[in-house]
DNA sequence: TTGTAAGCGTTATCAT
DNA sequence: ATGATAACGCTTACAA
C-alpha cells in the first residue's frame, strides 16, 4: 500500500534516480523535471523510507542526545536548545538517559550508538564516567556539554571563573567567612564541579582569606540537599555570613534552611548561587548566570559541523560561554552587628 | 570495515539466516549453536544495522515523542517517565517539539513520522491543534497525556475533580469571594483547562456561590503571567480572599505578586495551585498534586500495547490517573476581620 | 541531464 | 533446525 520511489518515476516518467536527486534537491537536474517530479511525489502523497535512505547511503541523519537527567531545570534547557537546532537541520534526536549511579546491571548504551547515529552529544557526564568514556571509543563526531575533555569537542562556561565571580562578589559585600555548598565530596578533575571549588579557593586566597574547611558542605544539586548543608552550616559554632552555594537549587534549599532557622536570605546570610534559573528572580536569588541554551545550541551546531566536515577535519574546538554575575536581594553587605 | 551478518555466519558456520534468527531470540534454533553464534557475534564485535533490519522487517523500533515544550517542568517530568519506559523496552525515542503558536511557516511534523516510527506519543496539544489532527489522520498507534480526545487512547487526571477539589477547599476554608487564574481565556473543550475552570465552576454553585466573572484571570501558565493576574484582582474594588491557580507556576507568581503588595500567601489571601510541582513544597503551597511522570510512564506502556497487538486490537482506553490535595501553609481559614 | 544497475545489511518465505 | 534467496526501498557510480 505505500508509495515507493518507484511509484513517483513511473507516473512522473523518469528513473528513480532521477526521482532521488530531484527531491534531495541535488545539482545536475532539469528544473522542470525536478518540479514535475515534485509535484508527482505531492500528488501522490509520497514520503521516503528514511531505512531505506539509510541503509543505501550509510548515514543516518539522526544524533543521539546521552544524558543523566532529562526532568531538571538545566538539562531540560540545554535539551531544549539543542533540540531546536537540530531539528532545524532536519536531523532525528535520539533521547536517551543514562544514570551516573554506575550499577553492575548498567546497559551501556555506546553499543546501540554504534550504527544508529551519525554523531552523539553528551550533557554533563564527568570524564571518569564510563558511559562516557565508552562513547568516546566509538570514535564518532560527539560534543560535550558541560565539561570539558582534551581532545573533544566541548561547550562549558568558564566554571573557575564563575565560582570566583560568585565569591568575589561576596567578598565586595565585606564577608570574610565564606561558606560553600558544593556537590559531593568527591570528584574528577574537568568537571564543573572541580573548577567551581578552584575558583571559590581562587577568590579567597586572593583576596587574603583563609578557608575554614569547616565551611565546605555538599548539597548534590538537589534543593533537598541544599537545605541540609545550610543547616549544617548553620549549627557551626561560628556560621558562615555568606554561601556560595554551586547551583541555584541547593541555594533554594539554603534560603529554606535560613529561614526555618528564623533567618533571613540576604539580611541575616548572604547566599550566591550558579545557574541562573528561571525561578531565580522570583526567589530574588543573586546567581552568576549561564546562557544554558546557548550552551546546547551552540554545541549542537559544532557536532553538525563535524558531521558534515568528518571527524578529523579540523582541531576539536573548547567553546567557552560567557557568564553574568546578576545581584539581587539574598546578597548583602556585611553588617558590622552580626 | 563494517562486520556484518555475513560475517557472523561464516565465522559461526552456518547461513545469516541462522545467525538473524539465534541473535533476535526466535525459536526454533539449537541452543548449541545459538550459543556459537553469540560467542562469534560478541568476539567480532557485531552490531546490527538498525536501518537494514528496518528495511526488511518494517518495523521501526522507535516512537516520536511530540511536545510543545521540552524545558518546562511538566513535561520533563512526563519526558522523563516515558524515556525510561521505551528504552527498556528497546525502543528509539524521538524527541519532537512543535510551536503550539500555529504560525504560517510552521512545519507539520506529521509527514515526518509516517515511514519513520511505529507509535506517537503526543503531550498536551489540545484536539484543535492542527499538527495533533494531522498526526491522529496518519492512523498509526498514538497515545495521548494530558488531553482526552474520542477514540484515541489517552492518559489524563481528571481535570474537573482536580480543580473541584481544589476550590472545594478554599470553601471549606470559609472563603465565598474566591479569583481563578486560568490560562487563556478561549480554549475548546477536552482541554485540562477547560476541565479545570469546569470544576471550579461547579464547587462554587455546589457551594452556592455565585461567581463574579470579574474574578476570572489568565496567567498564561507561567510564573510572571501569574503575578499579572494576580495583580489584577489585587487591584480590584473587591478583591478576593482566596485564589484558585490552575498551575503551581502560575501561583507562584501570584505569591510574588501578594508580597509585593505586602501581603502574605495564607494569612491575607489563601492560594491554591494544581500539580504537584517539585517547587511547592519549597515554597509552601498549597495543591492538588497529579502523578506527572506515571502520566508518562502509562501512556508509554499502553503505546507499547497497541504496537504490539495492532492498532485496531482493543478499544483504546481513556485512563484517569488519582490526583491528591496537598494542604500546606498558602491556604488558611479565612479570618474574619479582613 | 538522465538512465542502468549494483549494492546497502537485514528479514522472511519456502525448502530441505 | 538450518539454508537459499528473494525482497525491502533507496543511493550512487558509471554509462549514455
Amino acid at each position: 500500500v505505500a508509495i515507493t520511489i518507484r511509484d513517483v518515476a513511473q507516473q512522473a516518467g523518469v528513473s528513480t534516480a532521477t526521482v532521488s536527486r530531484a527531491l534531495r534537491g541535488l545539482p545536475n537536474v532539469d528544473e522542470q523535471t525536478r518540479d514535475r517530479v515534485r509535484k508527482v511525489a505531492a500528488d501522490l502523497d509520497y514520503v521516503i523510507s528514511p531505512s531505506a535512505s539509510r541503509l543505501a547511503s550509510g548515514r543516518t541523519g539522526s544524533i543521539a542526545v546521552v544524558t543523566p537527567h532529562i526532568a531538571r531545570w538545566f538539562f531540560g534547557m540545554i535539551l531544549s536548545g539543542v533540540e531546536s537546532v537540530l531539528q532545524n537541520a532536519g536531523m532525528d534526536v535520539l533521547l536517551i538517559s543514562v544514570s551516573t549511579a554506575d550499577g553492575p546491571t548498567q546497559n551501556f548504551v555506546a553499543p546501540k550508538l554504534r550504527r544508529r547515529v551519525d554523531g552523539v552529544l553528551v550533557l554533563v557526564l564527568p570524564p571518569e564516567d564510563e558511559q562516557l568514556q565508552a562513547i568516546l571509543e566509538l570514535g564518532m563526531p560527539t560534543s560535550l556539554i558541560g565539561v570539558s575533555q582534551p581532545g573533544v569537542t566541548s561547550v562549558t562556561i568558564d566554571d573557575v571563573l564563575a565560582a570566583r565571580i560568585a565569591t568575589q562578589h561576596l567578598i565586595n559585600l565585606g564577608h570574610r567567612r565564606i561558606g560553600v555548598i558544593a556537590g559531593q565530596p568527591i570528584r574528577g578533575p574537568f568537571t564543573a564541579e572541580h573548577n567551581r571549588n578552584r575558583g571559590f579557593l581562587t577568590a579567597l586566597s586572593d583576596a587574603g582569606i583563609e578557608f575554614d574547611p569547616m565551611l565546605e558542605t555538599f548539597g548534590y544539586f538537589t534543593i533537598q540537599g541544599g537545605e541540609q548543608a545550610m543547616t549544617a552550616l548553620l549549627t557551626l559554632p561560628n556560621r558562615p555570613t555568606a554561601v556560595m552555594c554551586m547551583s541555584d537549587e541547593m541555594a533554594y534549599g539554603a534560603m529554606r534552611a535560613l529561614r526555618s532557622h528564623g533567618l533571613q536570605p540576604g539580611r541575616d546570610v548572604s547566599l550566591v548561587g550558579i545557574d541562573g534559573h528561571d525561578m531565580s528572580e522570583f526567589l530574588d536569588l543573586s546567581t552568576v548566570a549561564q546562557p544554558v541554551a546557548d550552551l546546547g545550541r551552540i554545541a549542537a551546531e559544532s557536532l553538525l559541523q563535524q558531521i558534515v566536515n568528518g571527524v578529523s577535519a579540523e582541531l576539536p574546538g573548547e567553546v567557552r560561554l560567557p557568564t553574568q554575575l546578576i545581584v539581587r536581594g539574598s546578597t548583602a553587605p556585611l553588617s558590622v552587628h552580626v
